[in-house]
DNA sequence: CCACTCACACCT
DNA sequence: GGTGTGAGTGGG
């Protein structure tokens, strides 16, 4: 964009009296700093400039900061060394990065990190080599080069010689000649090149459905309310289309404007952006965490310079540097992927919904089964709702059974329940699909020795290990750590005493395999599926009616299409109720009403049967009822009553060392440091629910505010009371979701 | 008495 | 995040 650099060259005189007419700025660099620091510069650089500077006895690339210059020593003073010639920072990208920091109690700096690495993404690209033909023929015309040529037919511009050789297959030998001969010119393009501008007129060929064009309509006129918009509509109902339309709408009146579709990484996948590309006729930027350094790159520069109008990415996209940001879609916003867990520890949710809010753009959170926060913030009228009633086309909501396990459980060793079985064969004989859904990989989740009652635990964190039949080992899903199956318990020596307990998914096959020898069947879970393309394999012949039953893990659970599939089993539906994590209920149930979802698509009714042992849960009663909005009722009550979240504020604050004498003391010290704070509650120190992991123990406190309680303040003002030692580590967690 | 490592303050 | 520094440790 800018063609000449400013350039002002740091002398050993720079801070000297006769220095040239020269300002002061700020710059933060991408480092986990708390503040910016002064830097001497030309005084045309506005903030969010980006500049090289010596820092700490090297040179770091930053961004020019607002704020007021302060006292610095002049001797201190140093010069930025230049001026990088790419757009800056747009104001609002500066305020959500102040605004993120502040909000998740992280230095400054280390979210600016978030934006960018190092400064990389800066550097001028090297010039890649294209061609285009001069219109000279070569003497020589041989097949090869008059297919070389041809390629050329209709192309807008140059092509790489990568381009010319997919289109003739022509080889570099061949392109090579051509150019010698004269009748192809190398000339320099940027390797970068931006995204093609997305067609926003209505797609024919993608009509809607009334309902559809109704929520269309609805949403495009919330989005002049400029806040954020729950989409909720029930799966398989079409919200992709909905909001893509709505996306549309903002792009056509802006020629400038950007938008961003979040989703959790696991949903990201081509199907989706092929879906977006139809509806643009354009490929839109894609961005997570599995793109080469290239890939990268080149989706940056192209946000931050407006080369790139949609992006589809991970909770990750957030920090682009957008240009003019103008509409966040959260797609599946229920989702926990959305919260980050190292580093700078945030909810991409939430966030976007703050950075919207700060910089007036409309926010569109999509789900069929929003979060109890989004549907509570509906209901107090933060939030604007769209609903989509009706499934497209003509498939029904399943129907869903309960099935007590206290008295219609199967014989003991079994996991499937006669109901279940007698459902599955009947299935079979019609030639529909059943999903047997077990959300526990490997083959059971607990070793134990009938002798003595040993447990098989992990070495290194608080967790038993995992036997993995197809393996032969014993796993721990926390740390990674494995090891073959002993042949002796090794705390009694006693010989194949060693038992598995409760069902994996493994078992589940084993199950499924003796009661239907003759069923084709197919296990999906991480462990089974080496690779993106062997699950692909698996979906797509689930697609294509070629597999009869399919046991899964939550792999199964979301997003696909399985027209012949007209059962759902879950195998043990009380699995997530465990643990006594205050959202235990609520994700439960989001599950399960996707994973029952996947039956019946179609034109073929589906039929969902949760086995319990719970069944008076007001979780499952809503589930069996389909009456969300009485589950979400009784869940809001039950927080409100306590003072959870969203009516009230959670932060955890956790403590982890490996010296757990030094970890004691500095719990202590915490809990001696905290003083009395209006409508603050902590609790602590605990040892985390998972105490040790990775040899490192951990105690957690957890704070509890009333909503109009400035939670960073108190916890501000309670943690610079206490100094801890460098070998106990702390972390702040605002909104923490995670309970490990 | 010096070489090495380790925790930690500092970076404008 | 990277680094220079000063204290602490151990070998010669």
């Amino acid at each position: 964009m800018t063609d000449e650099a400013p350039r002002s060259r740091q002398g050993e005189s720079a801070a000297d009296a006769d220095a040239p007419r020269e300002g002061r700025i700020k710059v933060l660099f991408p480092l986990p700093l708390e503040k910016a620091y002064d830097y001497l510069a030309p005084s045309d650089l506005p903030p969010g400039s980006w500049v090289e500077a010596p820092f700490g006895g090297r040179s770091a690339v930053g961004v020019v900061w607002p704020g007021e210059p302060e006292d610095v020593p002049s001797g201190k003073l140093k010069a930025i060394t230049q001026a990088l010639p790419a757009p800056p920072l747009a104001p609002d990208m500066i305020d959500f990065i102040a605004w993120t920091a502040s909000y998740t109690m992280f230095p400054l700096g280390a979210v600016l990190r978030l934006v960018i690495r190092s400064g990389d993404a800066l550097e001028p690209p090297a010039g890649a080599v294209a061609y285009v033909p001069t219109g000279a023929f070569p003497a020589r015309a041989t097949e090869r080069r008059s297919a070389a040529l041809a390629a050329f037919g209709d192309a807008a511009g140059p092509l790489t010689a990568r381009e010319i050789a997919e289109r003739s297959g022509a080889s570099d030998a061949v392109i090579r000649g051509l150019a010698k001969a004269g009748a192809l010119a190398a000339v320099n393009i940027d390797p970068d090149p931006p995204f093609a501008p997305p067609s926003c007129a209505a797609k024919e060929s993608l009509a809607l459905s009334a309902d559809q064009q109704r929520a269309a309509d609805l949403l495009c006129a919330s989005l002049a309310r400029r806040g954020p918009i729950l989409l909720d509509g029930v799966t398989g109902s079409g919200k992709t289309e909905v909001y893509l339309e709505a996306a549309a709408a903002i792009l056509k009146r802006d020629p400038e404007a950007q938008i961003l579709i979040l989703l959790p990484e696991i949903a990201l996948t081509l199907a989706f952006l092929k879906r977006v590309e139809q509806r643009f006729a354009a490929a839109p930027a894609a961005w997570h965490s599995d793109m080469t350094a290239a890939a990268r790159r080149r989706v940056w520069r192209r946000v931050n310079d407006g080369g790139a109008r949609i992006v589809v990415g991970a909770r990750s996209a957030l920090f682009l540097p957008f240009r003019k940001l103008s509409l966040i879609v959260v797609d599946e916003e229920h989702e926990g992927a959305y919260k980050q867990e190292d580093g700078v520890i945030y909810h991409a949710r939430d966030l976007a919904v703050a950075r919207g809010a700060r910089a007036g753009f409309p926010v569109i959170l999509a789900s069929a089964t929003p979060s109890l926060e989004s549907v509570v913030n509906v209901d107090q009228g933060r939030y604007g709702l769209v609903r989509l009633t009706s499934r497209y086309g003509s498939a029904r909501l399943p129907k869903v059974a309960l099935i007590d396990m206290r008295r219609a459980g199967p014989e003991d060793g079994r996991w499937l329940s006669p109901a279940l079985v007698e459902a599955a064969t009947a299935r079979l004989s019609a030639g529909e699909q059943t999903l047997l859904f077990i959300n526990r990989r490997g083959y059971a989740p607990l070793t134990l020795c009938r002798r003595c009652g040993h447990r098989m635990k992990s070495p290194h964190a608080d967790a038993f290990l995992v036997e993995h039949r197809f393996e032969g080992r014993l796993v721990c899903h926390l740390t990674g750590f494995s090891m073959p199956k002993p042949a002796a318990c090794p705390e009694c020596k006693a010989v194949n005493s060693l038992a598995p307990l409760g069902p994996g998914v493994e078992r589940v096959a084993e199950e499924a395999a003796q009661r239907w020898p003759d069923a084709r069947r197919a296990v999906l879970s991480s462990d089974t599926v080496q690779s993106p393309v062997q699950m692909r394999a698996i979906l797509d012949a689930m697609t294509a009616g070629e597999i009869d039953i399919l046991i899964a893990t939550q792999m199964a659970a979301k997003g696909h299409h399985f027209p012949r599939l007209t059962l759902v089993g879950v195998v043990d539906a009380d699995m997530g109720l465990a643990g006594g994590d205050l959202r235990a209920a609520e994700r439960t149930y989001q599950l399960l009403s996707q994973v029952a979802g996947r039956a019946g698509r179609a034109d073929r009714p589906g039929e969902a049967m949760l086995q319990t042992y719970l069944p008076e849960a007001a979780v499952f009663r809503a589930l069996r009822d389909s009456d969300r909005d009485a589950f979400l009722e009784a869940e809001a009550k039950g927080r409100e009553d306590l003072a959870f979240p969203p009516y009230g504020r959670l932060a955890s604050i956790i403590l982890r060392s490996a010296d757990e004498r030094l970890l004691k003391g500095a719990g202590d010290a915490h809990r001696a440091a905290l003083f009395d704070a209006d409508g603050v509650i902590v609790w602590g120190p605990a040892p985390a629910p998972i105490y040790r992991i990775r040899g490192e123990a951990r105690l957690r406190f957890l704070v509890k505010a009333r909503r109009d309680v400035n939670i960073q303040a108190f916890i501000a003002a309670w943690l610079s009371r206490v100094r801890t030692p460098n070998a106990v580590r702390r972390t702040i967690d605002i909104d923490p979701y995670g309970f490990l």
